[in-house]
DNA sequence: TGGAATATGGACCCTGGGTCCGCTTCAACG
DNA sequence: CGTTGAAGCGGACCCAGGGTCCATATTCCA
């Protein structure tokens, strides 16, 4: 059981450091615009600081996520209806999309850098796997839809941060129009009857 | 009118970095893994060159990319049903994206340095436009099918690349077997009947 | 308070995209 | 052919950014 607690110092830094991340993720353009060193300066920190912290630039990401992520995580753990554990999936499966669709709305710049961040795939990260396996497990109830491990897949690329990113930032589709959509589209794949979105809650 | 035709050796070289990064991207793991040095080198030629004859990274790629669409496009613009401009929208919209699943399976690697090669998203790209326009056309042709735009995308979604290469790369999908379901989930969307696919074809 | 364990930070390394420029090769013209 | 100047060549070079290292400073426990 080697869970050793981590030094005064280092727990100030860190939490240093995540916050600069945010700001600098919220302020900057791009995310590849946000580097390491300009994170660790805007922390008051050194590099070194920053990666013994967390490894390296997808660790610093990941943590990020984590942060923010924590409430929906709850919410959908053990929350309640629509999306909590004890939601039938044919609400369920519109609403977890539709609140995923809200957290990479409000996190544009940081899931951006999270989801097309650099070499390997978003694909293999362990988060894609959790809402993946989710929905998956959800839709399979679903009588009459097959292949809910691809059905899962495309409903969830039609969340993907570039391209909430493409339609918020660059054809400046407004959020709840964008919401209406997705649930629209979510209806049609579900065999539901299409004009019956959600699209309320903030 | 300043269109001077090229030197001979400057085809010739052009044609070489062509087929060598072809090549290295048919033969490497991950496209990242393949360096435009390697490339050069390959190719018997220095990295001048094959940055005057194609300006950037992402100026070969869509080289590379331009040379194998070549005959799709053809069939696209002008080609027999069910992918040429006869067909009507509701074949029309299932054979374009079963071409494309087609295609980026054909060319794993290559697509997937295309889409998710790095800095800016891949929905700037104009190759990516010139997909979604078209679909987007035909999808508004379509009666009682809103939001054409966003539904395009999100259809154009479950062919991404960085996806296409999870599924017959780690989840070792058969290829016959993500045609129907990609299929399956275009009927879904188009709301016909959802067992007709067309799965066909080579 | 002593000293082992832990953390720090910035100099340093490395990789890979992209530029530069002196030299070579092509091809048009006499 | 030989000349000539423009087009092309190539690899040394530059730069940015991620990641490492280690001499030094800080914490924590006894």
């Amino acid at each position: 059981m080697p869970e050793r607690k981590p030094r005064k110092d280092a727990a100030r830094n860190r939490q240093a450091v995540l916050a600069a991340a945010d700001a600098l993720f919220a302020r900057c353009e791009s995310p590849e615009g946000v580097t390491l060193a300009a994170v660790a300066a805007a922390a008051g920190v050194g590099k070194g600081t920053l990666f013994r912290a967390f490894g390296d630039r997808p660790g610093l990401l990941r943590a990020l996520y984590e942060a923010r992520l924590e409430p929906v995580r709850e919410a959908v753990e053990a929350g309640p209806p629509p999306l909590g554990p004890a939601t039938p999936p044919q609400q369920r499966v519109p609403a977890l999309l539709d609140t995923l669709l809200c957290f990479k709305l409000d996190n544009r710049r940081l899931m951006l850098a999270l989801e097309e961040g650099g070499s390997s795939s978003p694909y293999q990260a362990d988060h894609y796997e959790r809402w993946h396996d989710l929905l998956d497990t959800m839709l399979g109830q679903i009588p009459g839809l097959s292949d809910s491990d691809f059905t899962a897949h495309a409903l969830l690329a039609a969340t993907r941060a570039d391209l909430v990113e493409h339609l918020a930032g660059h054809e400046c589709v407004p959020r709840e129009r964008m919401r209406a959509q997705l649930a629209d589209f979510t209806a049609r794949v579900l065999g539901s009857d299409p004009v019956r979105g959600l699209a309320d809650e903030g």
